[in-house]
RNA sequence: GGAUGCUUAGCUCAGUUGGGAGAGCAUCGCCUUUACACGGCGGAGGUCGUGGGUUCGAGUCCCUCAGCAUCCACCA
């Protein structure tokens, strides 16, 4: 006896993914079959993976464990994400707790322990990826810092350079001034922070009684102002236009100029401009013309030549200018106000508006060519559908990517600017004459290269064989907070470079939050460390937790009950399995159906299995794992374990019957289980599989059951439901009537159905000592009315009860009639709705009328 | 301000083209039946957020309102 009572997840886990592994199961090329290809979303390598993206992974493992099983070639490719600036702010951190930076580093040298970082790292991930179970084909893993990436990236820079879709300018990006760098609209994260509007005088030059009242959140850009705006259809203010006013900040005398951009309702309908620090007036002060002088540095600090504000931190600043203000008489007022607040993404802090010289590429052409290909038939597929309008959304208005990162961890900007001249030079390699130029300083962002992922990874913009079998993929699924960041840049970035998208399907699927629908964050320490709950239930539980607890796209709460639930299914299955095999004679061989000799349970049974089968493939096939699964607990309780194992004792309990069919039949129904609940859990299906008497050298060899209509009995499947219905009836009728489980009864069967075959199970779970068919006399005898059949128990209740009894009945008998009745004398019913409907209901009608008849006969027999 | 989603049993949630409301947990009763007491058997519990509409028929389709959540844009 192999199989212990009780699963132990850590001795069924053990060594089974390095066995998987070394044997090559993950391995793609087998090119006899149809492709299936996926690529994993890399994970970042600052740290170790969540809950997050357990949830992403085990979808994606579900899937290509389910096609792999369905005869595919499935790919799975591995890899990770350098993540520019999630990283480098790590590094950052790490080389302040060790009293150094970057800056004295140098750049040769912290590339060196960002290396180092990336190995610690990235091992921590691979064991995550086997503890999860996930089948990666390791010997194509990739890096998005590896050799071909690097030349991938840049062949995408200069093609693009080339035809005019990137460009350098001087803009307003959001700066951020904690990392040093530029940052893209994407990165930004809008919290709501409590601040101040400061309402201030700008006086009028030449009368210094009289001012415009301006107001601010962001009192220490006034150094660069070079204007006030109002708007000149604004009648208050149309006298003023032209006139000079002092400004505050720094006492200097600035324009007032009109521009129809100012909103005349808002605020005081006058705004000073500051080219230099704000996207809006960026855009006055282009079209006018303006100088836009830059007041702070990259970090945050006041900018040279302001004084005594000069190196001052900006909020810092603040406070002091503030103060001065009022102390000259120009502050008016400060009123509270709640706003939202740009903030880096990965270090917090307040994101700066910051002209800046940064690479761009422009998106317009780019985003119409995808608005275009979503309008074929070769678009993209989203699951849930919804999202595609996401995608759409942020396609049809989106602005210039900024792409230049003042950053060290990534792939460099491949360009480098003549020492001399105006020139500039796009190459991978330095020049020859390297003395008569300089390379430029930045980085890319990472989702410039992580664009490339699907195709970057198969070899592009090599002709590799790899490339040509394996892209398009066929899948994508991610979490669709990442739909803009990626799945929009791989789409584009793929119609742009293989005139392909990157994949046929996306599936997006929701967040784990924590059980209290809270996102699970650092600083809440909410989170849930997958390790932790593999420990205690097993990858396997997790697993049909993350895959079955929701509904495609919808966010779903963590419960440790679930997965104690999950956990105990998989037990059920063990236990099943253990029952089986306990059951088969020693030495026993797998042997043929005879469809001829199947007994009546044997038959029930694989026509539920057959039908089982042919639900969970189609809904497998739609990536509804939440309703595949469902399917298949509801078989494996109710009617595989409930029903026809416990059935199944009469034939295997009894000395003299054939066994044969049924050995037979419990093995292909058990094989069919664990091949169904395989992709879900893999570890404990292929424990059990490997038990059983003729098994191939691992479940992940095996194919998927397939629907055969061979083993379709719906005669027997009909006999077999009215057999659990007379023993539901008799544990009913004994439940309720105070009678112990196991109390003998004596019972009537009269049907239009021959149950004689059946008296066996029924005498055994009915706990009927003596059952009879077709008996005309019942007299003192209870009827219930099942499907062709009337069950009579022999009653010795005493007569008030039974009366109740009959009356409960009666009524409820009723209440079906009326139903019935209105629906059949309404005209529109019976005319409009489908004819079998209509017979379905006419011949209810005369069933519960008959049954309604023997009611009102028994009562007045009583 | 724009968009999307959610509202179903005490709790957490399913419900695939409209054809008599489901699961798990919790709860109540019974059961030491040799696969499983992390089990088995049986029960109770819902006017499917509000108000309309379409339809012979609506949890399901359309409109209204309310509450909650998320995303986008946020304005000096």
């Amino acid at each position: 006896m192999a199989l212990e009572k009780r699963y132990n997840h850590k001795e069924v886990e053990a060594g089974k993914y390095l066995n998987w592994k070394n044997k090559g199961y993950f391995t793609a090329g087998d090119k006899t079959k149809e492709k299936f290809s996926i690529v994993i979303p890399p994970p970042n390598v600052t740290g170790k993976l969540h809950i997050g993206h357990a949830i992403d992974t085990t979808i994606q493992d579900i899937t290509c464990r389910y096609k792999k099983a369905k005869g595919f070639d499935v790919l799975y490719l591995p890899g990770c994400d350098h993540a520019g600036i999630a990283t480098q702010a790590k590094i950052d951190a790490k080389l302040k707790a060790e009293g150094t930076n970057r800056y004295e580093l140098g750049r040769e040298k912290f590339l060196k322990v960002a290396f180092e970082w990336k190995k610690e790292y990235s091992e921590i991930i691979h064991q995550q990826w086997e503890k999860m179970g996930l089948m990666l084909d390791y010997t194509r893993e990739r890096f998005t810092l590896d050799e071909g990436f690097n030349h991938a990236v840049y062949t995408v820079f200069k093609t693009l350079y080339d035809k005019g879709l990137i460009y350098r300018g001087e803009r307003i990006v959001n700066y951020d001034p904690e990392m040093k760098t530029a940052l893209s609209n994407v990165e930004i994260v809008y919290k709501e922070d409590k601040g101040n509007f400061f309402y201030f005088k700008y006086r009028l030059k030449e009368e210094p009684e009289k001012y415009l009242e301006i107001a601010t959140t962001r009192p220490e850009t006034m150094f660069g102002d070079t204007c006030v705006v109002v708007n000149p259809n604004d009648e208050r203010y149309q006298k003023y236009i032209g006139k000079t006013v002092i400004n505050p900040a720094n006492n200097q005398e600035i324009p007032i100029i009109a521009d129809e951009y100012v909103d005349i309702e808002f605020g005081t309908g006058a705004m000073k401009c500051t080219p230099a620090h704000d996207p809006n007036d960026f855009i006055i002060g282009k079209k006018n013309n303006m100088k836009m002088p830059i007041i702070m540095n990259v970090d945050g600090t006041m900018a040279d030549g302001l004084g005594k504000y000069s190196k001052l931190d900006r909020f810092e600043c603040r406070k002091i200018l503030v103060n001065d203000i009022k102390e000259a008489g120009n502050l008016i007022k400060i009123e509270e106000i709640k706003h939202q607040v740009g903030h880096s993404e990965r270090s917090d802090a307040v994101v700066e508006p910051l002209l800046s010289k940064q690479w761009f590429v422009k998106m317009k052409p780019i985003a119409e060519e995808v608005l275009r290909h979503q309008a074929t038939d070769d678009k993209v597929n989203f699951v849930p559908k919804r999202f595609e309008k996401v995608l759409i959304r942020w396609m049809e208005d989106c602005e210039d990517w900024c792409i230049s990162r003042q950053l060290w961890w990534g792939h460099r900007i491949p360009v480098y600017y003549s020492k001399t001249t105006e020139k500039l030079l796009i190459s991978d390699k330095a020049p020859e004459d390297i003395e008569n130029w300089y390379q430029d300083e930045d980085v890319f962002d990472t989702w410039f290269s992580s664009a490339l992922w699907p195709f970057a990874t198969l070899g592009w913009p090599l002709k590799t064989e790899d490339y040509d079998r394996y892209f398009p993929t066929n899948l994508l699924v991610t979490g669709y907070d990442i739909i803009f960041f990626w799945v929009a840049r791989m789409y584009f970035q793929s119609l742009n470079f293989t005139n392909k998208a990157p994949f046929k399907d996306v599936l997006i699927h929701g967040l784990v939050r924590d059980s209290k629908g809270r996102k699970m964050s650092k600083s809440l320490g909410n989170g849930v460390d997958p390790i932790d709950v593999i420990e205690k239930y097993g990858v396997d539980s997790l697993r049909y937790f993350l895959a079955t607890a929701a509904s495609p796209g919808m966010d779903i709460k963590y419960n440790e009950e679930k997965v104690a639930v999950a956990s105990n299914y998989l037990n059920k299955i063990w236990n099943s399995a253990r029952f089986i095999l306990m059951n088969l004679p020693e030495g026993y061989k797998e042997g043929k159906i005879n469809v001829k000799t199947l007994n009546e349970l044997d038959k029930f049974i694989l026509t539920k299995l057959e039908k089982t089968i042919n639900k969970v493939t189609k809904a497998m096939d739609k990536y509804d794992y939440g309703i595949a699964s469902k399917i298949l607990y509801d078989f494996v309780y109710d009617d595989f374990c409930s029903f026809y194992l416990e059935m199944s004792k009469v034939t295997l309990n009894d000395e003299n019957a054939d066994k044969k069919n049924t050995y037979a039949v419990l093995l292909k129904v058990l094989k069919a289980v664990l091949m169904m609940i395989y992709p879900f859990s893999p570890f404990i299906t292929e424990e059990i599989y490997l038990q059983l008497p003729e098994h191939l050298e691992s479940i992940m060899l095996e194919s998927y059951p397939e629907y055969e209509k061979a083993f379709i009995f719906n005669d027997s499947l009909e006999k077999a439901e009215v057999l659990r219905a007379i023993i539901e009836t008799i544990r009913n009728y004994k439940a309720s009537n105070d009678l112990a489980p196991n109390a003998e009864v004596s019972i009537i069967l009269n049907s239009k159905l021959n149950l004689k075959t059946l008296e066996a199970y029924i005498r055994r779970f009915a706990f009927a000592k003596d059952v009879k068919f077709d008996e005309e006399n019942v007299d003192g005898c209870i009827s219930f009315e099942l499907n062709k059949t009337t069950l009579f128990i022999k009653n010795d209740i005493d007569k008030t009860e039974l009366l109740n009894k009959l009356n409960d009945q009666k009524s409820k008998l009723e209440n079906e009639l009326t139903r019935s009745e209105r629906m059949l004398g309404n005209p529109n019913f019976v005319n409009k709705a489908s004819k079998e409907k209509v017979e379905q209901e006419k011949e209810k009608y005369a069933n519960y009328k008959a049954q309604y008849e023997e009611i009102l006969k028994k009562i007045n027999n009583l």
